[in-house]
DNA sequence: GGGTCGGGCTAAATCGTTTTAGCATGCTAG
DNA sequence: CTAGCATGCTAAAACGATTTAGCCCGACCC
């Protein structure tokens, strides 16, 4: 039943068949691929050609149903505008938030973006590095990846520790972080505060206790070394699991009550410790927040269905996606200009009900 | 400080200045683009060229770092080795799940994917598949993504209910997995069983629903209309809220608990529903699993870290992910060959603290 | 010594655009 | 009458690969 082939395509049917070139359209009008190339681009030199003609030609492109080819057109202008994401996993829920902002400001310039998953693998990172240059992405954004030597392009880091030569870095202000939690909790009375410190070779352990620190002492609270624990990350690999993370923070919880030091709140460096931490007070017979009040970070979204639902300093996930993404795409449009080495990212209180006033405190 | 320009490329820099490209690579061995061409990709038309040459080539192609140009190769061959994945949003955790296993799949198989976001908005549906198109993706990949008309391109819907053309969808098994979750209340003694069916809207709410049907009489269970109740998803565009889910479910725990007729065990329609119901009938002064039991649907995060932690039927969303990518493959590699409707995912019941033996019936 | 064969290459077209450089044509000015 | 100048277009060369169709040359055969 296909239509015998004539001259022109059907009428009808504007996708029947091989799709429709730029050549397609310009042997319709009778006129040279560069005039329809012209006029299809608005280029400034098409200000040479009438505007009846102009429209002839979007006439018939509309008509034909004509879709620039955007491969050759790539190669021709050199430009994909495609970049490059490089993050440990995606299904991990902060990998998955950033990606989530950097998506929507991505495609609403104009952008596409590649992905690779390189699991913590150095190889495989080298490997996806290779490949996605090969594809000619004209930028990278590492989340949440750690990297030593400088790139060969455009590059924004999400957690990004390291200064490096032309990366800039999007963190979160950890300062205002460490403000946030204890100003909250100072303002309950408490002043017996355990903290979880993050694990070693996680990006963000050392500035979040630094800014913890500093933030104790405006507050005028001390910190108790026997009430402060390093989580450990063991069995490393498991660094994004949940269920690692929630044991470990079980397991810190029970460390912290045998400790035998007095506190009335703890400061977790993540929501996962943080829930972790709650069951094993829980199941040692303290009540949340009446006997303890814990604090989490990042409010991933179980954060909110905890019982009782978790008091956490959110880091705007979407947010920092969306930032790294603009903050790219400033740096591609201008080239020679500097860029910053690092954008702060205001995180925010989240009030739930695993804070209260302070046992014989109020 | 840069080395003077001389007739061949820096020994010891590889990566200075431009790329290398085919013809430099020719140029230096005094050889045509073809011959290289023929070698570097082992094409059988390259047998005619003694292994000297070709390692000769090979040689040269390493010391210069010559990385073939992707944009180029894809206009030549007339394939990307791209496939485009439409989805609601990244950061919901059902459509981070699949897309990690479509991630994982692709990648090692040597394609890359074009990810994006239509926010369930039709308009931006339309519009991405257009922009996915022009840039000569191979096939689709749509996850929880409804489509009416049949595709211009090799396609597979993950949670697709509609039978398209063409279309393969990848659907969990919902008699097994309504099996899976009845049995094993039934074990537990529970006869009187809550329901909560799924929004009109949602692919999946149909299916569940007969599969829940046949496997009660399969078991000898009654289904009490009393007991069962239709999640609204009002308002609508927060379909994927999990605060609106966890509402949800609150508010209809307490209507379950309301209707006045007995049960020991509600199977909710996802864990988010499950979730907010636990939270109701704790508040009721009803204990969980002592006093009912509660199964959740899909295993989220959030479900192993409540308390009590949450018997839920699994949904291998990563295994949805990886099968629907490898279909996709198949589909291209064989473009002639008929595919499959539909490939079922075997679910998996996760048995946690939410339940236990029925009340008066062990 | 001419034809054939095969070994080892290469010239050139092609993919679908963009872009530079310029070609006719007609009108105006001198 | 002719140089000059718009006006309205086009030819052709990129971009960086792949691929088809041969070319050249020496050896072998009869």
């Amino acid at each position: 039943m296909s239509p015998a082939r004539g001259t022109s395509p059907p009428r009808d049917e504007p996708n029947s068949g091989k799709p429709v070139r730029l050549k397609d359209v310009a042997a319709h009008l009778g006129l040279s691929p560069t005039t329809v190339s012209l006029v299809m681009n608005r280029s400034p030199a098409a200000k040479g050609i009438p505007p009846e003609t102009q429209e002839r030609v979007r006439a018939a492109a509309e008509e034909l149903g004509y879709r620039p080819n955007f491969i050759a057109r790539s190669l021709r202008r050199q430009r994909t505008f495609a970049v490059g994401v490089l993050l440990p996993e995606i299904s991990e829920g902060y990998a998955a938030g950033v990606l989530g902002g950097i998506e929507d400001q991505l495609l609403q310039e104009g952008y596409f973006y590649l992905v690779a998953g390189h699991h913590s693998k150095p190889d495989l990172f080298d490997d996806y590095l290779q490949l996605l240059t090969e594809r000619s992405v004209e930028g990278l954004i590492l989340v949440n990846t750690p990297i030593e030597q400088a790139l060969s392009l455009p590059a924004v880091v999400v957690a990004g520790h390291r200064e490096l030569a032309g990366v800039t870095n999007v963190v979160i202000d950890h300062q205002s972080a460490a403000r946030l939690a204890l100003a909250h909790l100072a303002e309950f009375g408490h002043r017996r505060i355990a903290f979880f410190k993050g694990h070693a070779h996680s990006a963000d352990t050392e500035s979040r206790w630094q800014a913890i620190v500093g933030a104790s002492a405006d507050l005028g609270l001390e910190i108790d070394p026997r009430l402060t624990i390093q989580l450990s990350g063991e069995p490393a690999g498991e660094e994004f699991s949940p269920e690692e993370g929630y044991r470990e923070g079980h397991v810190f919880g029970r460390k912290l009550l045998e400790a035998g030091a007095p506190f009335t709140a703890l400061f977790a460096f993540n929501d996962i410790s943080a829930i972790g931490a709650m069951r094993a007070f829980s199941e040692s017979g303290l009540r949340i927040p009446d006997d303890v009040s814990v604090v989490g970070f990042d409010d991933i979204l179980s954060a909110a269905f905890q019982n009782p639902s978790l008091t956490t300093v959110r880091q705007p996930l979407h947010e920092m996606g969306r930032r790294a993404a603009a903050e790219l795409l400033r740096k591609l449009a201008a080239p020679g200009e500097e860029s910053p080495p690092a954008i702060t990212i205001e995180p925010e209180l989240v009030v739930r009900d695993s804070t209260g006033p302070a046992r014989g405190g109020g």
